[in-house]
DNA sequence: AATGAATGAGCCTTCATTCAT
DNA sequence: GATGAATGAAGGCTCATTCAT
């Protein structure tokens, strides 16, 4: 529950802490306060274009600290991707489990979750990263694939397995299914981190409202089934 | 036809010329060779990673020759986006207008026809490496906007407001419609140029029948339509 | 006196201190290491010529280094001119400040005195320097002349003026007079730094003095006045 | 006579010729319009500053002309020289040994020549050329030296000693003499093309007589004759 | 633990020089 | 003779990484 909530938001309690003990609480808060600057710069610029001494000077440590934390720059980045989306992963498993209601409402609450909870959050340029990064550092598109996309999809799975053996919706290609449902998130994400700075800019929840409409349309065992 | 074909395929009336002429010959091939083997270099390991020695020795000429036709890296860049994409786009543009049918089919020709046109393509990387470099080459991130992503979605637009004027499809938001069928696409590229090695594979010809049927029975004017 | 004295005498204190704390004495001597070994190189090879890795051999340090204290080549070679005679100068004025007796013996002070004190010494190739590479480097030649060139001609303008005002010099076209003065000094440090080693050795003593006695009788063979 | 005028000067007979056999003209005219070209870029950005392609681009030639003519960047510096100033020297001995007046006359009259003829003349740039590449082409210096330089003093010599012969002069360290007069003229030169840009312009006519007053006449204010 | 000066490999870019046409 | 495409060595500059303090 708590690390889910708004990644940007300032670790309040640490804060307090850090104020009695302030060395103490430092020494712990470390990692994440790199990888955190390391996230932000990352997700601005790419992996590339990052300098240390940036990711370093925002942090507000010198240069060499970081190397006491991380042992290289792939290093660095591995663990922002590992800190930042697997516990907001695991927070969207727990939501699901929990959930009571029509199937067709349950996509839909996963898919503005997902938007409210990761999309639209500095988390959001994480994705874009990977599509960006993975062929430069098959190592983390290996670990995002096992513990991200796989996860993503066995929960998207179980949803549309549920509405179907529940008669709610008609008989799927599942996995096609899967990607169908994906895609526009993916889209969302990679457009706000790459071109929505060209015009054009997208409103997400209206994106996510249509896209609904048109799954559910599709996904529903309509009365008669057109085509 | 004949322009939009394979851009992969060798240039055979040229190499016959060359074997009589090389130098001349070069001359004018030159810049295409060129871009070709920074295509493949850009797309595969991203523009900062893609050394100008590299681009050269894969083109078979030495590296001073690149600045013979470019003036920097990032013009390369600009150029690889320019010459691969830009016909391609014209030539569907122009397939559209020649099209006679239902509106259904149409998109359906469009969006297969993409896929094996320019994402099955070496091609298709690069809508990937524009969003993985947009962010650092906001020149050419304008670019392809203005070039490529407005007059795709002019062709989109054009084929839903056919289908709603016929009676064919529902009342559209046709923007957001826009989006949810162009992200399956976008989708397909990236996932073939950064993530697809991790297992997983998708596959594009099945994956585009899904996304199609689900798209179709959201869009067609359903007798009495659900929910 | 301290401040002014010779440039190319070692840093004698500052050795014995960088004994006990190497790398921290290092630190703050660094930069005019760096510009002493510049000076040296850009003196003997000309700008274009000198290769930083040349500058930093010289000075004991990798070639990275140099970027931590200097921006690019242009801003060592400003540094170079600014640290270099910019202190003489003042030192200079300061000298005019407190001297008493003939104005010809002061001219005669300041013309030994700067050849003393600049053009025999490292300093004295930086004149050639400017003027070798002023065309490729305005802002240098720009910032030599408000801080060099205008600065000693206003020295010599007052030593004038003041024995103009005693009724010891017969009155002058006070501005070309200064130029007339300037142009043996210039020459010494050009034929120095140039052309010298092809025979024809100047003796930069026996030069002043003919130069000085020229200046103060003419070369006319006396009491009459001709013409 | 002719070679000595103004070398700016279009070559009229040359091109009245070149309009009847244009291709044979050109075929003589190659070198020196390859000289021309390549001395207007050495003065203007030195040696190692000015590329062969901007050169040929001046003469209206391919850069692999060049190279018929010449066998490096060096030796067609050299040609610059040579070419350039030679002739210029040989007219300067000619109006010495026809002059016949006064020997202060004959000096004025020797400094404002070289001024009109070679200081005030695209060739004013050579002796800072060589100022500032000597260090680098010891080879040309030496040649400089030999050709221009010596002949150069010993005309001032033969000046000089004709006036103390005549007792128009009275008893003078002859050499060091030279180097006094010859110092004012290297100025104007080197001040022209390195530092004029810079404001406090020189008025060279005015500087001139300012210098050859003094030099006649020294500073003293008169009739005592001091010392 | 933290610092930041120092390193050096690596890359983009330039340009004198060559040579097939 | 003339061309200009091609070459490749060289240099300025960057930045991840190390290590003495």
């Amino acid at each position: 529950m708590p690390t889910f909530a708004d990644p940007a938001a300032p670790d309040t309690d640490d804060a307090a802490a850090s104020a009695r003990r302030p060395r103490a609480r430092r020494k712990e808060a470390r990692p994440s306060e790199l990888t955190a600057a390391a996230l932000d710069l990352f997700v601005e610029k790419g992996f590339a274009a990052t300098r240390l001494d940036d990711v370093a000077a925002r942090a507000g440590v010198s240069k060499g600290t970081l190397y006491l934390y991380f042992d290289s720059k792939e290093a660095l980045f591995k663990a922002v991707v590992e800190e930042g989306i697997v516990p907001a992963l695991a927070a969207a498993e727990q939501r699901f489990a929990e959930y009571e209601g029509s199937s067709a409402e349950l996509l839909r609450s996963l898919l503005l979750g997902w938007w409210q909870q990761i999309g639209n959050t500095r988390l959001g340029g994480v994705p874009k990263l990977i599509i960006s990064e993975s062929r430069n550092f098959p190592e983390i598109a290996q670990f995002y694939h096992d513990r991200v996309i796989s996860r993503g999809r066995s929960l998207l799975r179980a949803a549309l397995q549920r509405g179907v053996a529940a008669g709610e919706f008609r008989p799927l290609d599942i996995e096609s299914c899967i990607d169908v449902i994906i895609a526009p998130l993916l889209m969302l994400t990679v457009w706000r981190y790459s071109l929505c700075s060209c015009g054009n800019d997208i409103e997400p929840e209206r994106f996510l409202d249509t896209q609904f409409g048109i799954l559910i349309h599709g996904l529903l065992a309509a009365p008669e089934g057109a085509r």
